[in-house]
DNA sequence: TGACAATTATTAGTATAACAAATATAAGCA
DNA sequence: TGCTTATATTTGTTATACTAATAATTGTCA
């Protein structure tokens, strides 16, 4: 029964997690962002990465590359980004944000910030360092080791 | 730019969220579990609230109706649980894990613990107080207040 | 009592994301 | 050249989230 704490745990993390985004997503639809959560995060890791390519961004995003395509496809879809092949290898695409894009992530990043921050009332600095490295603990604790 | 740090926050969680999932989804698969996380969760949280009914127990698990009916319904084509009507008010629902299912809990509930112990390594004591702490906050700070 | 509102659960439809397998194209290298 | 590897997409399936609608039951109150 001692082991029965880390399923708590578990849970605690995943529950937490998904009301954020849950939250997230409700203030999102509310001002007709037209965009899930998941596609503003790749927006803004492509935004903040333009010379990376497909797979590395996939990553960053941490999410594995069919899923990936289909988030960007959707993206494409809204005119938010476009691809574009890499300079040196053909098999490598480069990811940008259109214009509409900049403008829509100008638009909406103040806004987000600001739902974002209902989450993090009642939390001091120092707890803000512990939760990023308990999580940042966790997270490598279970990264593939040959890497 | 102050604010951005809380949609970093955000980032972290939910991307250390999807992992420790994605760990214990690909264990359950390599064990032949047959079960999803959240179908185990919600098999958990039946069998040690037995007398709660359909609507508290979705609340627990933090699914919305629609969503546990149909993980329930999942659970029940696999023998693992079953509906049963509420004593007093016929609205409700009473839902019990079958004898299989007890069976099946038992037998995978210790494996279980063993793969969820591989994310909780280089962390104290100290350091799950404060995250059972600093997450229970962030999740009171997005619970709807008149409830 | 009888009409109406509220509650509980399901059903149905849609969208997104996760995962796996297969394919196309290009690069690296013996 | 021929073989292997790497990158990205495509396709198919499954699970979950969200919304709206429905059915059955209960509660309320005139």
């Amino acid at each position: 029964m001692l082991k029965e704490k880390y399923n708590q745990y578990s849970f605690i993390l995943d529950r937490t997690a998904r009301r954020v985004k849950q939250f997230a997503q409700t203030a999102f639809a509310q001002n007709n962002f037209d965009l899930t959560v998941d596609q503003w995060t790749a927006m803004r890791i492509i935004h903040e990465n333009s010379a990376m390519t497909n797979k590395e961004l996939a990553e960053l995003c941490g999410k594995d590359q069919p899923t990936f395509t289909r988030i960007i496809d959707l993206l494409i879809k809204k005119g938010l980004a476009e691809r574009a092949v890499h300079p040196s290898d053909r098999r490598c695409l480069t990811l940008r944000i259109t214009e509409n894009g900049v403008t829509k992530i100008n638009q909406i990043a103040p806004k987000v910030a600001e739902f974002r921050m209902q989450a993090w009332q009642n939390l001091s600095e120092e707890d803000f360092k512990d939760f990023v490295r308990i999580l940042d603990t966790i997270y490598t604790n279970l990264t593939i080791k040959d890497e």
